[in-house]
DNA sequence: ACAGACATTGCAACGCCTTGCAAAACCTTT
DNA sequence: AAAGGTTTTGCAAGGCGTTGCAATGTCTGT
């Protein structure tokens, strides 16, 4: 059915090593054989098998790409730049998708299957299980947006999630906001616990009175539900939501409670996903450089394929303050 | 390095062959070597390589998910439900991420190279070159969100967009508004001018005056730029925007430009996209049957990868009105 | 206890490509 | 023109599974 390399040698003229290694970077061929073999193998629409080539080479450039959370807008951009930075270094992303029910095996699973050289996880609310499983079962792993340990047991890139809730509590301190609330994700998952750390450090250290709450899910209903039971308790000066969708939840829930933004209640949100900056929602919000994150995700998985002894690193980008127009402007 | 299936077969006494029968579903195994097999090769943690086994059985059960907007976080539901529908049968999306300058060919190499079963287009502005190189090239290849002809040339699924925009046309005319705007997405796109057409002629149908204007992107940055040049033209009563991120870009201008939806002008969109039913967007829209589309075009998919020369068909699906809060009530 | 039917098993070849090795071809150099 | 060094090339084995075929084993009925 399909062409194959030997189609091409006879073609060609030549044998069948010829033919492989005219499509190896690096390998000998004469000028001429190589023109030869080309011709041929355009005349014919060779494409080799990139599959049967890793049965020898024991690499089949596929990537894993391991994600959980498709119902954020924030993951769209995500996945855009993952597969487009894979794709343009000859690495080809096989999605899995979990869903709440898949266990870390199954996925290692689905993996092991089709040979992947290695896996990203993407999600911040993945437990360690995936990492540690996969690695001990010896396939490379990286996790982008991840905790962000020191001493991670796994490549990472992210920012340091406890420093940008302390960012988010600097700002809100210096908008002169001195009774605020937390409003994170679902409470088990490391950022949501990590950028209340931050935050709730920092906003002592100012004095500032703190209250938290977890939503069910980063999702917009549950930003809203969430902040509609704080409500009920009292409305503190500002909120941190600790995820954009979250804070444009909360906010729909503010001004169904009739309270202005940022007349009456401050709001900074976390991610600066493309939405936030859209007029009309237009949210203050604390940044994560994705484009540096994902590249440097794929950095660290293109190096571990190489090296999987080396020793796992977390990459610690930035947060970055974007003002828009959810706080009241500094006294 | 990793386990393979004569490890299981030395560690549980038999051949290969019997190993290989006892992962192939429906192949002769006796109950006491099938049990002697699951255990060893629980033990070992062996897992077969399917590309291995493509190599003989013809098959790598990948099926190739070629989509070019990542931008319109209408397509996240979309990819969520294709990839988890490919999963529970045991396909696996291999990802392909166009970006403006990749050519059919391109794409065409990039799957052959993994060997696809098959591809699946997703998006409504792919142009029709990239549907026929990869068939004619002999790939089985469905188009999810297609423009839906009646005699497709490959399999497809999705909306009438005529009907929808006619759908849209009756809705507006039905809430008594005689003065209509459409706001297409970019001009050389199928849906954009097939829901045009619908809407054009219900609309003058019902004697309405209708003008139409097309953003440059499917965004909501072009939707409310466009709406903003349409604006100093003069407003109509309302406005049918060929999709939810446009309506809302629109919307945000007709905010800014002092008009109230839904007291001055109505809005009505297309997608039914999550964040339409968001409190504070509210938005009035026509909705996609997504789930049905997808699982209809995974169904499609399946059945031309067993019967390639099938006959391709369109399904088509009824687009549905939603109603909320951007036209004003029926008089 | 035996012929016949059927289920189970192993052998060996095959799928497509890569690669170590040795032979062949080509250049230099003197 | 011969020796010696480089490149190029082909051979054959190998990677991991599948599968047609023939051989073996098991069971039935009589």
């Amino acid at each position: 059915m399909a062409i194959t390399l030997r189609d091409v040698a006879r073609e060609a003229g030549v044998s069948a090593s010829a033919v492989s290694r005219a499509f190896t970077p690096g390998a000998s061929v004469a000028p001429a054989t190589l023109a030869r073999i080309m011709t041929a193998s355009d005349k014919l629409g060779f494409q080799r098998n990139r599959l049967a080539a890793s049965l020898t080479t024991g690499r089949t450039r596929l990537v894993g790409i391991v994600a959980d959370d498709f119902g954020n807008p924030f993951f769209l951009s995500v996945f855009d730049l993952m597969t487009k930075g894979l794709q343009t270094r000859g690495l080809r992303p096989l999605l899995v998708n979990l869903d709440p029910g898949t266990t870390a095996a199954q996925a290692l699973g689905m993996l092991r299957e089709y040979a992947v050289d290695a896996a990203v996880l993407i999600s911040g609310t993945l437990p360690d299980e995936f990492a540690h499983s996969f690695r001990n079962a010896g396939l490379p792993v990286t996790h982008c947006f991840a905790k962000a340990n020191d001493t991670p047991d796994v490549p990472q890139s992210g920012i340091n999630d406890a420093a940008a809730g302390q960012l988010a509590a600097a700002t809100l301190a210096r908008h002169g906001y001195l009774n605020v609330g937390y409003l994170g994700g679902p409470e088990q998952t490391l950022p949501a616990q990590n950028r209340f750390a931050g935050f709730k450090t920092e906003a002592l250290r100012h004095q500032a009175a703190v209250r938290a709450d977890y939503a069910e899910a980063w999702s917009f209903t549950a930003g809203r539900a969430t902040m509609q039971m704080m409500l009920a308790q009292g409305a503190c000066d500002a909120y941190f939501c600790a995820d954009d969708v979250l804070a444009i939840g909360a906010m729909s829930a503010l001004q169904d409670a009739g309270l202005r933004v940022p007349q009456d209640v401050g709001v900074i949100g976390l991610n600066d996903m493309e939405m936030a900056g859209w007029a009309g929602i237009n949210l203050t919000t604390i940044a994560q450089p994705i484009a540096d994150i994902v590249a440097s995700c794929i950095e660290q998985t293109e190096a571990l394929i190489e090296n999987p002894g080396m020793t796992p690193e977390a990459r610690i980008f930035p947060a970055r303050l974007v003002l828009r127009g959810t706080l009241r402007d500094v006294a």
